[in-house]
DNA sequence: TAACTCCATCAAAAAATGTTGATATGTTGT
DNA sequence: ACAACATATCAACATTTTTTGATGGAGTTA
């Protein structure tokens, strides 16, 4: 089991979970899975259009579940790793002990 | 490890991603991490509207992560057990192998 | 340099979500 | 039956998110 990782507090969870709220999103997850995809390669598998996948990319990416990197005139995104076992974490404090409190009502 | 579970749609995981993406509904799901709560504590604990509470314990609801009990005058939430579990399930099927496809583009 | 490709960004429109106050429903106590 | 209470639902509004098409920058090839 890890140790270390980042206090989890409920915004910043609720944003985890946000970025992976969408069907597109999540579908850009699965792809990504396997290995790195260039952005092509991407909006080609999806069928939709480009700046529409640009706008999912970015959510994904500043919510830090993937990350891009730029070859010559391509992108290639990828899974940060790490990203997803994070979420398991905090997923597990939630359902046991540990979240942070945001200091702001009685509850949290 | 648990078998034999339901196979994890994409739709499916994006909505419960989608219940769990408001902190609103994070800060229920950690009250009652320590067992049922009525909604009126609920109400005093996020010192919110009635209305509002009401609203954000439906979505939790339908989504399959908590449950109600009706006990005379009083409502009792409670988190399904297994709920979370099944989350982390889906992550991990996410990051690693069998999300079931919807029928629709080539990606998933 | 000019033309082209890949991708991000922007602005406007559309769609979905969240909030608020009012009202309805069911329950208890008198 | 009536009044008081707990909760759900509804409708109007506010806010946020998503989509779409247009534009621009950065890299590449000729």
């Amino acid at each position: 089991m890890r140790s270390l990782s980042a206090p989890v507090t409920l915004p910043a969870l609720a944003g985890l979970f946000h970025a992976l709220s969408d069907e597109t999103r999540l579908c850009l997850v699965a792809l990504l899975r396997d290995g790195e995809r260039c952005v092509c390669e991407l909006t080609d598998a999806l069928e939709t259009g480009q700046s529409r996948l640009s706008f999912h990319l970015r959510i994904l990416r500043e919510a830090g579940v993937v990350q891009d990197r730029r070859d010559g005139r391509w992108v290639h995104y990828s899974l940060v790793p790490g990203a997803l076992e994070g979420l398991e974490e905090g997923i597990l404090a939630l359902s046991s002990a540990s979240v942070v409190r945001a200091a702001r009502t009685r509850c949290c």
